[in-house]
DNA sequence: ATTAGGG
DNA sequence: CCCTAAT
């Protein structure tokens, strides 16, 4: 491993060989990161800005780039019209990260204009190419479409400007860089970019529907009330639908109602003429007339992909002398027998239809104060309905129910964590101390702002409401306990002695999840109570959730204070656990994922995907994380698949071809320095994919198609270095 | 933290 | 892409 330095040249045309010698391990991150380092540090934000610059060669009318402070602006054209939009970010996701998701899907040319767009005008056209490339970098797979639509000259010399660049060597751009505050903002906006007079702001509702393995999952839902179907669909958001039922003056029976999952699906309803803009999905939902009982039965089509959906707003009019009462009804959890909400609900709605209705209003007001809502945001705890023994693993128990008696043969944990297990021994046998048992269903969501001109398609609307959410998930977040929509004033305070375990209701209890505040002020925020519960541990678990209850007696609830008190959070359990219980090694998950958004510093908690006994055990635990929220909501989780774009296997081929396999680390600073998402083991794995795509016929080749030409690339490269290295071997054999 | 491979 | 073993 120490031979090196050995010069390759003429393995392929064209090719000269590798400047620098194989680097030693021992050496590993110098000869470069040196290299880099000369630059100034200001090499960090190269691709920033140059994604910026490339931005300016492709507006249409370079003429605006006005600064905005702190600022950074998308545009987006579309051939016809002038959709454009703006997308201001302020998150710690670095603005490319956020506008790429947008411009890929949209495939449409794109603009970016930083605050610092007048300092930028300094690049040439003639490096437009160039500009494309790093931009491409940045913006990944947005790279091709973008490039396709300007018609820039494909970059040359296998990407040697890139390098350049990576190495820090477009002075014109260093000092740019520096300092743009691009990755420390929060809020994510979308706003009209063309003063557009009659883009006139109108309340929109719009549902962030948390999808399942983006398969499309189909909900089944049927009725005795069609008042309550009525309801369903409305808050289902299927306007159409809901027009269906309205107009009919007899009840109707039956419809279809689609629910499509999978990361986010949003559906949303323009207000302001209370038109549907989306077509509603087909609706499969059928009203079985019955009594004036109000049950509502739950089917899914697809029991196995469905387990995650788990709860509606049911609109129950006519109820309780006149009272419209508006109720949500969780779903009871088995996805494999068709669910009903067990009258003991209804009833108990129906008893207490104020407080209900109280809350829901409260609730919406308050959403709607913030411009959007989310209706799933406010949840109801139901009493888990005498669910047949097995899988009660996940029963919801309300708390009101809870002093009512079964405290103590309910308390049975269901915690989940990691080490859950070992816990859930030692409560089991002894604590019988009340448990606070709650189920989030979903949380609200934090303010998120999405303006855009009447032009844009309903399509462009989903993707905005996308980017806002993702970025500010990506910024990071906390939680919050609201109860009687108030903030808790004392966090150090017991579920007890806050009267979460018997007083309160259920729904006068809130989550909500919130920006986190900036990474320099960790100790700034008190902690909430919840947050507390867990705190201070970082070994994975023991502590989280719903274990530690080692001690304890019926009466002594003076123990559940934050530090013991066992809380667990179920929260909807997404259907597709699948990668949920494979870190094990949780460093491994850690270590492997990129910072591609730093987070708030402690008090940040997450919602942890706590790994069962083994049977259908989804629910979560909290589990503090002060690192980084992505981390968390990685954690288990595959990252989201980000195919390579042409241009990023342009710029791979090229540094493998410079310094060969085996040496990932060093082409990523090299190439993909910018480009948080690609791992060196990405890359290695993208090349290994690549060798084989270019072996096989091109008829068996997906995706993108890379270009034959770059693919015998890969072959003579591969082959080269594979014989370079067979020579090694021999010469140490020797 | 990296590298190399199998899955 | 993920997961691991071995460096």
């Amino acid at each position: 491993m120490e031979t090196h330095g050995q010069r390759v040249g003429g393995g392929f045309p064209g090719y000269n060989g590798p400047a620098l010698p194989r680097a030693m391990r021992s050496s590993r991150g110098r000869a470069e990161s040196a290299r880099l380092q000369s630059t100034g540090g200001a090499q960090s934000g190269v691709f920033e800005l140059l994604a910026t610059v490339a931005g300016q060669f492709l507006q249409d009318d370079g003429s605006k780039k006005e600064d905005q402070n702190n600022e950074v602006k998308l545009g987006c054209h579309k051939p016809l019209d002038q959709q454009k939009l703006i997308l201001e970010m302020n998150s710690q996701v670095p603005y490319t990260e956020c506008a790429m998701n947008y411009l890929v899907a949209q495939e449409q040319q794109i603009t970016v204009t930083p605050s610092i767009a007048s300092q930028v005008d300094t690049l040439k056209e003639s490096d437009s190419a160039l500009s494309t490339a790093k931009f491409d970098q940045n913006l990944g797979t947005a790279s091709v479409a973008v490039k396709e639509r300007m018609h820039v000259p494909e970059v040359q010399g296998g990407g040697t400007e890139m390098e350049q660049c990576s190495a820090g060597k477009l002075p014109e751009t260093e000092e740019i860089t520096e300092g743009m505050p691009m990755q420390t903002m929060e809020t994510v906006k979308l706003m009209p970019l063309m003063s557009s007079k009659d883009s006139h702001s109108f309340p929109l509702d719009i549902e962030l529907l948390p999808l399942i393995e983006q398969e499309e999952k189909q909900l089944s839902l049927s009725t005795e009330s069609n008042e309550l179907v009525e309801g369903l669909l409305e808050d289902l958001e299927c306007p159409k639908a809901l027009g269906k039922f309205e107009a009919g003056t007899e009840p109707a029976h039956g419809g279809d109602v689609t629910l499509e999952t999978g990361l986010f699906q949003v559906q949303c309803k323009a207000s302001a003429s209370g038109e549907a803009v989306e077509p509603a999905k087909p609706i499969d939902a059928s009203i079985i007339k019955t009594e004036e009982k109000i049950t509502v039965k739950v089917e899914e089509k697809n029991p196995h992909l469905l387990t995650g959906v788990t709860s509606f707003m049911v609109t129950t009019s006519g109820l309780e002398g006149g009272h419209n009462t508006r109720a949500m009804f969780k779903r009871v959890k088995s996805n494999r027998d068709a669910k009903f909400f067990n009258q003991e609900t209804i009833r108990h709605l129906r008893s207490s239809p104020r407080l209900v209705q109280e809350t829901m209003t409260k609730r919406l007001k308050n959403s709607f104060s913030k411009g959007l809502k989310s209706r799933r945001a406010a949840n109801k705890v139901l009493k888990s309905s005498p669910v047949s023994g097995r899988r009660r693993k996940r029963q919801h128990v309300d708390m009101e129910s809870a002093d009512s008696g079964s405290s103590g043969a309910k308390a049975a944990s269901v915690a989940s964590s990691p080490t859950a297990k070992g816990v859930s021994k030692r409560s089991s046998k002894k604590s019988c101390e009340p448990h606070v048992k709650l189920s989030i269903k979903s949380f609200a969501v934090p303010e998120l702002f999405v303006d855009l001109p009447e032009s844009a398609s309903v399509a462009n609307l989903k993707r905005a409401v996308m980017d806002a959410a993702m970025s500010l998930l990506g910024g990071g977040l906390r939680v919050r306990v609201l109860m009687q929509g108030k903030k808790v004033p004392d966090e150090g305070a017991t579920l007890l002695q806050m009267g979460i375990s018997r007083t309160a209701r259920p729904e006068s209890l809130d989550f909500m999840l919130e920006p986190s505040p900036l990474p320099s002020s960790p100790s700034t925020i008190p902690e909430d109570p919840l947050l507390v519960l867990s705190h201070a541990t970082n070994q994975p678990s023991l502590r989280s959730g719903t274990l530690g209850h080692t001690k304890g007696s019926p009466d002594e609830h003076d123990n559940i204070d934050t530090k013991e008190a066992g809380c667990t959070f179920s929260v909807a359990p997404d259907t597709s656990l699948k990668g949920f219980n494979r870190s094990k090694n949780k460093s491994t998950v850690t270590e492997r994922i990129p910072r591609e958004s730093l987070v708030a510093g402690s008090g940040a908690i997450i919602l942890h995907p706590g790994m069962g006994t083994g049977d259908d055990l989804t629910a979560m635990a909290l589990v503090p994380l002060r690192q980084k929220i992505t981390q968390a909501l990685d954690i288990g989780k595959r990252r989201v698949r980000r195919p390579f774009s042409v241009t990023e296997v342009e710029a791979l081929v090229h540094s493998v071809e410079k310094l060969g396999t085996g040496r990932w680390r060093d082409i990523k600073l090299r190439s993909f320095d910018q480009a948080k998402h690609r791992t060196y083991v990405d890359l290695k794995d993208k090349w290994k994919t690549l060798v084989h795509t270019a072996q096989i016929a091109p008829h068996q080749r997906r995706g993108e198609t890379v270009p034959q030409e770059l693919l015998e690339r890969v072959i003579r490269i591969h082959t080269y270095w594979t014989a370079q290295a067979a020579k090694q071997q021999a010469e140490l054999d020797f």
